[in-house]
DNA sequence: ATGAAAGCGCTAACAG
DNA sequence: CTGTTAGCGCTTTCAT
């Protein structure tokens, strides 16, 4: 309220209402709202029109969503409920995706952050709810199997990044398969035969669907499959680091890491033995941490995870825009960057 | 709605009113929302208050907070506009901290990346308005002096890892200066005199505050300031490569660098020369980029930027919590992240 | 102790 | 062509 008082008012200044501009205009608030929106099918004419658009910009009217999203039953929130993607270096794109994708088609985009608390996860997704969100995306900072928390029974709603086997909700995550495929039909196309995967210890869809790639590469290619060129490893540098003492002993002249810190540590463990990538060892790595990938010496060919695509495609999805069945959990592409631990010539 | 319609109704269930409740339990939607909303100043029976509660749970009433809000003439929700932090690896902690602290005080986070589009920017805030946010962070992923955007006059807002010298926005920024002198601090503790400083060539509030730290700690400790042993380095690993070829030439026991990207170029160029850390050289980087800092070998010792804390305070300020005066810009601590690259005992 | 009623700002029939 | 009116779901005096 904009009265004299001289207490510090630090509240916004006047709202002004579509009743403003009509008085001043000397119409009706429907007329005012119809010009406001643009609204063509009513027939005013030109001359009100005029008038009115004048008296809007004059008094700098803004129309309160709140009102106008009452008054229609829906409003234009999208909301996004993470386990902690706003925590995580690269799945943070998740929420950029999502918002892009959104913005796109005039919605806006609530975040929730709940730590994997089930608590705070049941408050946020109520809360949106009483909001009124179009609907709410459910996702997860790494690729992995849930359990659709009770609150968004009967919610619009489509997972992200993870997906639940038992219920019916519609998913969108990273195929892993394709990526681990990609990345070693990489190798192989530069003569590679004998090419070690450095395999995380997690289970994960991440650790089956990237050997199942591995595996659907060399098949394809003619190559046998050794199981003792699958190495474990922790999924860090330390695990990269430690691995090549298993490797060293295998003759390759290849290796497909899961993930780019491996092949991080995996990095430091030849210059030790000032081995040269990727002439002693040709390396591809996966997620395209840039920090990490892009700036390695020699830079690092790798994998993206699509996490862009991921929340826009979750977006997309629970607006009825990419119309999939229920219980449909849609696979998206990983796609290979290629830079410069794969020899471009023969190697081998 | 749950007709019998057979068309494919994706639509949320029965949104329950006040309405359907008050009249399941037989009384006013008024003695419903006082109820509803736990009011204990409204003189209610404990019989109807019981009646009441138990209409509310049977059918699973869920206020709609658009029509609060709408009454209210306030809603709950805090805009938080961004250049990219969602992009940015660590960044998105700014998102974190500011959605948490705001979901501690009871509200929402509605987030707009804008990539800096102005022109999206414009729009973003726009809405932000149009849907009554208490107030607006404006935020930008790396510290820096900014012009606030024309749509956020006359709003509540602050900025949120950046300032705008001309204008009466309060601001909440890192202390670059403070973080500068700690890192320095910690080398000269361990005995070391002559520290480089590989700086940034970009021109900014890191560039200066971390400059000016470097040499409050410095004099602090009697030791006088030398020039030369500020080297320019693009920020990046290859600008720490790369300055190692003046470093050498330097005589330093250690160095202290712009940030922990440079400290990995450095350590790379060491390990090429066969050169150890600490002994040779301590290292102190600067952003505490985890995938990086924590698993370089040895581990680095860096400063953190407060990145949830920049959100969390931002909020504070919005909301009144932290009251500050108009035009402030407030200075958060980096704290330092003591790990492995500077010796525990006494180097040189 | 409880209910009726007046809006919050806006949209959408329905009249004229 | 334009104005009247009835709500959207909820809060809040003010009666009773």
């Amino acid at each position: 309220m904009q009265t004299k008082g001289s207490g510090p008012e630090p509240t916004t200044p006047a709202p002004v209402t579509l009743h403003d501009v009509a008085r001043a205009a000397g119409v009706s608030v429907a007329t005012v709202s119809y010009v406001a929106n643009g609204r063509t099918n009513v027939r005013l004419s030109d001359a009100t029109r005029l008038r009115v658009q004048q008296a809007l910009d004059d008094l700098g009217y803004r129309p309160n969503a709140l009102a106008k999203n009452l008054v229609k039953g829906t409003s234009k929130f999208v909301g996004l409920v993470t386990d902690g993607v706003a925590t995580t270096p690269f799945a943070g794109q998740i929420i950029h995706g999502a918002q892009d994708e959104a913005w796109r088609h005039g919605f806006v985009l609530l975040v929730a952050n709940t730590d994997a608390d089930p608590q705070v996860e049941h408050e946020a997704i109520e809360m949106m709810r009483e909001h009124q969100v179009r609907g709410i995306l459910y996702s997860t900072w790494y690729h992995r199997e849930i359990t659709v928390p009770p609150a968004l029974d009967s919610a619009e709603m489509v997972l992200v990044n993870c997906y639940a086997p038992g219920s019916d909700a519609r998913a969108v995550v990273p195929d892993e398969r394709q990526g681990g495929r990609v990345a070693t039909e990489q190798l192989l196309e530069q003569g590679h035969r004998r090419i070690a995967f450095l395999n995380t210890t997690w289970e994960s869809p991440a650790r089956t669907g990237r050997l199942a790639g591995y595996r659907d590469a060399l098949a394809a290619a003619g190559v046998g499959f050794d199981p003792a060129l699958v190495i474990d490893a922790e999924p860090n540098q330390e695990g990269g680091y430690a691995a090549y003492e298993e490797l060293r002993r295998l003759d390759v002249t290849a290796a497909f890491c899961h993930n780019d810190r491996v092949a991080m540590g995996l990095y430091d463990a030849l210059r030790v033995r000032g081995l040269k990538i990727p002439t002693d060892l040709a390396i591809v790595g996966f997620d395209n941490q840039e920090v990490i990938a892009a700036h390695l010496r020699p830079p690092l060919t790798t994998v993206q995870l699509p996490h862009y695509e991921l929340g826009a495609a979750g977006v997309r999805i629970l607006l009825g825009i990419d119309p999939v069945p229920t219980g449909s959990v849609s696979k998206l592409a990983c796609p290979l960057v290629p830079r410069e631990s794969v020899a471009s010539g023969l190697a081998d």
